[in-house]
DNA sequence: GTGAAAGCGCTAACAG
DNA sequence: CTGTTAGCGCTTTCAC
């Protein structure tokens, strides 16, 4: 049976599909009797206005093309909700396009949603290094989130690594901690350099400064174990390190050795990944980027641009700690 | 710039919009020279064509709803990506829906996606068990995907996790094992009833049985390593655990009292999820569902039914085993 | 071969 | 207060 249009809904009323628009919108001047009938007919019917219809006739189509290059991973996935959340009471529907990384496959999902008219674009991925702007027509507003185009040209929302950073110094520090090690991963990530820099501005504000080298490595609970190991001769009382992952790692050597968490060495994670954090024995104190919140700011500057606003520059949300057994006071 | 439309194309190619489209679509019969100049105009104004229009009056809008329940998590997310992929190169476009679990929210989103006139929807979960079935129009198709509905009404694509548990049973015993023990999630989960089958009906056809009680708890590492604890005086050379976080608890506990893996105890895990079971000491032997593939075939059942056919009954797509040093011969 | 016209479902401006 | 009309951008008959 096909779909019931305003046509056999104004049908059903006895009036014309002008009146029975007015009616289902709340416009202009009728009579609430004559209101009421339509909206009978239409609740019989089963009328549900066609979107299509409208959103040409509104020359926009209350939809937004959401663009990842993380399929979908750990750390778009947050930001993904947040924004879906936040659009979604604006009855926005939102396009998700996998890009898996391919800089052609982006190309066609740009050019797709833009043929299907988005009133905007949120660019997301799992790294906040600086990449190359989407290319769109400059009418489709953009915005990025947990990533940021290269040439500034359009708003970014990030996590705040570095506050992040120094979010897990000031919490040792105030269990009175003061042989801090810090294990992280790769240099050539951002992040990894800004937590790291927010963790030793902390420590150097309190007079004191990391226990050893920061130990750059891997994203991984083997390069975990292994610094840990390296780590051990300085006698660190805590050891920060730059992703659950690693904390793990860290944790394994810490027990093999007779060292034990969180008495003789605390220690702090980040990403605040719940198997992880919470599957860790002792489980594990985190930060957390809170990246929900991310995605949730991203999304209202992006309806700030739909609505004609300029939205521009970095936006950073702060990390929040979340305090488990690993470094309980 | 307002976007170039079709109009704009046949004015700069000096013939009319008919024309203008038979060109763009290769219909009709028009001379070669006339086609290559329309080509040249929308090349020129960087033409595509509004899909809303085209999808308003094809009656369709070529896109799908991809409905989850499980926000996006662990278990849906590789279903969506196979499912997008799929679609994608159909040139079909995926809505994205998270309903938190909330039925409410799930009725608005069936409700918004109908408006906006979906071609199909894609019902995800986190677990198999059957659930109420969306309520839709009949004329739209759906299709469940790692769930399925009471009813039946509709295919469902599920994970085959009876042959999961025969695969890790087949290849403890493969290696020599003898004294075989299962360690699980909650019994009022199908997938651990499903997967214990599996396991003890390999068990069985193999002449020997289950070393102790299948153990059913949680699917946590902290259950893993109790359960272990339990098992331990069985003297089992083999442990099958029902999820990857069981294997990692269980892990724990046996290098807390000595027992090497695999040498000992060989150990296989469930989900093959990469960061549990690649960042385990020793790594660690899972049985995969393949999830992806779960996404890509329940994506041909609703293409299928756009086209027309009527796809019914429950799909099974089986594991994959995936051996790792956990379990080495 | 090409153009004119109708219509997909809806809203908004204007008559009446 | 209500009905008629035009038109969003496109495709598809049907004349010429």
């Amino acid at each position: 049976m096909r779909r019931a249009t305003i046509r056999d809904v104004a049908a059903a009323a006895g009036v014309s599909i002008g009146t029975a628009s007015k009616a289902l919108n709340g416009q202009g001047k009728l009579r609430a009797e004559t209101r009421e009938r339509v909206a009978n007919a239409a609740q019989q019917l089963g009328f549900a206005p066609n979107t299509l219809a409208q959103a040409l006739l509104a020359g926009r189509s209350f939809t937004v093309g959401l663009i990842t290059t993380d399929s979908f991973g750990r750390f778009s996935i947050p930001v993904m909700l947040g924004a879906e959340d936040a659009l979604g009471t604006g009855q926005i529907s939102v396009f998700m396009c996998d890009t898996r990384d391919d800089p052609d496959r982006e190309q066609r999902y740009i050019e797709m949603l833009s043929a299907r008219r988005v009133d905007g674009l949120i660019v997301t991925g799992r790294r906040i290094e600086p990449r190359p702007p989407v290319r769109v027509a400059p009418s489709i507003p953009v915005v990025y989130a947990m990533t940021q185009p290269a040439d500034g040209g359009a708003p970014a929302v990030l996590p705040d690594d570095e506050s992040g950073g120094r979010a897990a110094a000031g919490h040792l520090l105030g269990i009175g901690r003061r042989r801090i090690a810090h294990i992280t991963g790769p240099e050539r990530f951002l992040c990894a350099r800004l937590r790291a820099r927010g963790f030793a501005a902390a420590l150097s504000e309190a007079g004191t400064e990391p226990c050893g080298d920061i130990l750059y490595g891997e994203w991984s609970e083997r390069w975990g174990r292994e610094a840990a190991g390296q780590l051990l001769a300085g006698r660190p009382d805590a050891i920060f390190c730059g992703s659950d992952q690693i904390a793990r790692g860290v944790a394994d050597t810490l027990r093999a050795v007779g060292r034990r968490v969180p008495e003789d060495v605390a220690l702090v994670g980040f990403d605040n990944w719940a198997p992880m954090a919470l599957g860790a024995l002792p489980s594990l104190t985190s930060v957390d980027m809170c990246l929900e919140e991310v995605g949730r700011i991203a999304a209202g500057h992006l309806l700030a641009a739909i609505g004609g606003e300029h939205p521009h520059g970095v936006h950073t949300v702060p990390c929040r700690l979340v305090v488990r057994e690993s470094s309980a006071a």
